[in-house]
This record gives C-alpha cells, structure tokens and sequence, in this order.
DNA sequence: ACAGTATGGAGAT
DNA sequence: TCTCCCTACTGTG
C-alpha cells in the first residue's frame, strides 16, 4: 500500500489520534525496546509526513521515523473497553486513552532528532504533497532529471528526484501524460515533467482523501462529487474513520463518507489485457528491479 | 508446509 | 545488477 498518500494519511490520522496527550509506547515484538523506552509517556506533539517518510513528534526533541518500505503497515484504532493483545509481530504499539497504533513489518523505525529530520528531508525530493514548504520546489527536480540519462521512469521512482511517487503512481502519471517511460531524463521536456508534477499535485490529495490511489479519470470524477465541492488539497488528512471527538466520546472523521472504489488503473498490473485508450495491450518489464507497466502505443511522447 | 508475491530501499559486487 | 530485510496473504502440493 505505502506511497506518499498513505504516509501523509498515516501522519494526519496519528496527529489526530494522538496529539496533545501523552502516549504509552511499547514494542510487544521485542526488536524495538529501546526506542520504545526513550518516547514512553512522553506527550506526542504532532505527526506529519515528508515523501514516505513518516514523523511522529515527541516532547524534548525525540522523533520517532517510520519508513514502511513495501510490506509495512500502521494501524489507528480506537480502544473501547479492554486493549485488544497485539496480533502478529507488532513492532511498535502507541495507546492513550481512547486509541492505539500498531507498527508491523517497517523497514526502518529509529528515534532521531529535530536535526536529524531536517536531514532526512534534505536527502529527498520535492513532495507533491508537500506544496507550499519552503523548498519544495519543482525545479529542483527538473535540474536533477537533466542531469541523467536514466529512464524517465526510474528517475519518477528515484526518491531524491521526487519524494513520494511508488509504482502505481509512477506507471499511471506516465500513462496520463503519454510518455515514453524509456526516454532519458535528460530528453524529457522540461513542460512534459512539469505537467506530471501538476498531476500529482493534484492527484495524491485524492489518495488521502480517500485511502486509494486514484487514477482513472472516471474513479475521480466520482470522488469529486463525494467530497462536494471540498478540496482534497485543503481537506485535513486527520481523516479517518473512528476519531477522538472534541468533548470526550468517538466521531466519524472521514471526509470520503466511506466512499470506496474499485482497484482499478489504466495500466498498473494490467499486462496483456487492452488499453483502455487504444486498445492495444498494455506490456510489463522488470525494469531496476521493479515491474513497469506501460502502453507501447499511447506513450510515445518525451 | 512451503513458495511466491507485494504500492520500498540499502548495501555489496 | 544482485541480495537482503521487513510481514501478510495467496496459491500450490
């Protein structure tokens, strides 16, 4: 599941969950003990995202980083009654009062400083999500792409090109906007790499909003009449599903009204079947390592 | 019971 | 380009 929308989802529904109020934080796996002990009743001081890397703020300058990699997972739920024992191999558990997050199968989880934060998102990217921080600037990942001959697509996936995009994402804006996933960064036009931002920019707020990646054009529209003339962009990712309310007792937070859609794209995992465009059939390759999906006739374009 | 797969990334070769 | 790590779930025997 995790590209960038799910992480900034994460950070609002943590934020939500868990700010202000001291949290419990335990590691009932046994391989996070350590870290576990330095943020333990500690009062949790905020949760954001930046790419796919997920900060959990902690009083006196503790942060708890979590990248989920590709297998990971971080549950927020409400408690009513007993804590419910952990199932599976929980790394990191967080409780208060009315909730608790459970952290499975991350590939990095560490408590860092406010430096080293600041650090962390200097390594990365400009954040589509992340419009409006000082620095995240397109341009910085337009300077980058020219100055490489890797393909268009691995320089989407590349994290210190742009922060956020995974495979889904990068095969459908590939798709969206036609181009050849196999031109050279340094081939692509400066307004074709711009247009892809702008997509995601508008796109990944949908992603959050909703908890699925949306891509088709169709699947949109529909979510646009579900949010009613709400902004996604502007829409608080605290999101979702079950949440403290205001004065004591749990509300419904999610802005999607529990639309759902089907997983459905134009091209990712859609090997052999027909463009939805064109009709021919979408093709697949391993490509560094990871399995692209694209329409050898649609995209064409650089 | 085991093998294979997955929307990720780091480090060695 | 390979190898490994992380976990849950699916398919096969």
């Amino acid at each position: 599941m995790p590209e960038g929308h799910t992480l900034h989802r994460l950070a609002g529904a943590l934020h939500h969950a868990f700010v202000g109020r001291q949290a419990l934080v335990t590691s009932p796996q046994g391989r996070f003990v350590e870290g576990a002990a330095l943020l333990n009743g500690r009062v949790v001081e905020g949760a954001d995202a930046f790419g796919k890397h997920l900060f959990v703020h902690f009083a006196g300058e503790q942060v708890l980083n979590v990248h989920l990699g590709l297998i990971g997972s971080f549950d927020v739920l409400p408690h009513i009654g007993a804590l419910p024992a952990p199932v599976g191999a929980v790394r990191v558990r967080m409780v208060n009062e009315q909730m608790y997050a459970d952290l499975r199968g991350a590939t990095l989880v560490q408590v860092i400083s406010p430096e080293q934060v600041e650090a962390t998102i200097a390594r990365l990217g400009p954040d589509p999500l992340r419009v409006g921080t000082p620095g995240n600037d397109p341009e910085r990942s337009l300077a980058r792409l020219a100055r490489t001959s890797r393909t268009v697509a691995e320089c989407l996936m590349d994290q210190s090109i742009i922060a956020g995009v995974g495979n889904v994402y990068r095969a459908e804006v590939l798709f969206r906007h036609r181009i050849d996933p196999f031109v050279p960064g340094n081939k692509v036009k400066k307004k074709s790499w711009l247009a892809m931002w702008d997509d995601l920019v508008a796109l990944l707020p949908y992603g959050v909003a909703f908890g699925q990646i949306l891509t088709l054009d169709s699947q949109l529209e529909v979510a646009r009449e579900a949010l009613d003339g709400r902004d996604p962009a502007a829409y608080d990712p605290s999101w979702g599903g079950i949440m403290p309310g205001e004065s004591g007792g749990f509300v419904r937070g999610d802005a999607a009204r529990g639309v759902r859609f089907e997983r459905d794209y134009y091209v990712y995992k859609r090997d052999g079947q027909p463009c939805l465009v064109c009709g021919s059939r979408i093709r697949t390759q391993l490509l560094a390592g990871r399995n692209l999906f694209w329409c050898g006739r649609c995209q064409r374009r650089h």
